[in-house]
DNA sequence: CCGTTTCCATACACAATTGAATGTAAAATA
DNA sequence: TATTTTACATTCAATTGTGTATGGAAACGG
């Protein structure tokens, strides 16, 4: 065959990913073969061998092209509106990286796939990237909560570790719920009542008379 | 080989199971081959192939072992203790959930099995395994919910679709969290604080005067 | 006590993947 | 323009796992 040009070279690796993700997706990574992944492309088995070492790399590749931190959510979020209470920015940008998943269709498939198509790799470990984004996640809630109860906008009773765990479970649990199959619900449309309703509930009232 | 009694056939055939949870656990299923969990039993592929018919079927036994839906505890609860309301025989039905997954080291394996050591196979799709038991448990918290909206239990303007909902993404997240590495932290002990903040913020106040 | 069935070990044939080796024509480079 | 890389395709050797077929000895039923 002959060479390709530079441009061209780093389209086909792309292709090769595009069509990664689909077979990953379709058939489980285990049983997908490193020749049904460069047919699907349109390649054989060189084209592969030549840009990646082998599955796993494919696999981290993959991965690195969807990844996205919770903290710029919060970040992006803080920058835009200076006014509004750590409490609040953690809502927004909730409903922020529900948004964003429900429109970004390769970062859900990609995430589908680390999280129900595949196991264990040669030299990967699906489990532990899923616990370092999750303790991303995690860590970034903490800090702001943590903010929060200074600025006393906690309710009474209600620590800034519960209520990490609280919100980060609830999250994470409506994730994997919708990510088992996103055609069943929307995961923005179910999300924001739950955000909106968890988030009130551990605001403190400023409601002054005693009534409710 | 000569032949085995009755019970020493059906012995090797757990001892087989026995061997494939841990297989499963240490390798995945994908890449744990039937001669690999033939020899952790101590036996050969013959005995794998006269009790099962393949891997899929001795996976499907597997999870066999250790079926418990959430409605039992339900059940559970409401025949041990008659004068509870809805909402707090909830509350009790997770907890004891909870305490059983801490101390049944078997179910604790098995569902890390299913959840993150595996993914697709021949006649078998442990997505849709997940899904189930998802589904029982979500319908059964949402009828038990439906009661507490009918006795006035649920704060106000806390729906039973939502209350579902929050419940059932916050397991479901405590759980996911916790089963990727159960050495991490105990479920339980994160998991009290967790469903009695939840439940107690859904709780409508009874308390009649205004002050909180 | 004898035939039959059971429970497993052993052996075999087959298919599927993998990684590496080799080939090659065009692009890049000098 | 001559030479060297690059970007793949093709081929090969080796491994691995699967399903099945066969064998054998002891347990079971009559």
């Amino acid at each position: 065959m002959a060479r390709k040009t530079k441009a061209e070279a780093a389209a086909t690796r792309e292709a090769l990913l595009d069509a990664a993700e689909e077979m990953f997706m379709e058939h489980g990574v285990a049983r997908t073969s490193l020749e049904q992944i460069a047919r699907q492309a349109g390649m054989t088995r060189g084209a592969v061998y030549w840009h990646f070492k082998n599955k796993g790399d494919m696999f981290r590749a993959m991965l690195e092209r969807v990844h996205m931190p919770f903290q710029d959510l919060v970040d992006e979020i803080e920058a835009l509106e200076h006014d509004v209470s750590s409490l609040e920015a953690i809502r927004l940008a909730c409903l922020k990286g529900l948004e964003r998943f429900e429109q970004n269709p390769r970062a859900r498939r990609v995430h589908a796939i680390l999280i129900h198509r595949c196991e264990f790799f040669s030299d990967i470990d699906p489990i532990a990237m899923q616990q370092e984004i999750a303790d991303e996640c995690r860590d970034s809630l903490y800090q702001h909560l943590l903010i929060s109860e200074e600025q006393q906008m906690l309710v009474q009773g209600l620590s800034p570790d519960v209520a990490t765990d609280l919100l980060q479970a609830t999250l994470a649990g409506l994730f994997h719920e919708w990510i088992r199959d996103p055609s069943r619900f929307s995961i923005y449309e179910r999300g924001v009542p739950l955000v909106n309703q968890l988030t009130s509930m551990m605001r403190r009232s400023t409601d002054t008379s005693g009534a409710n």
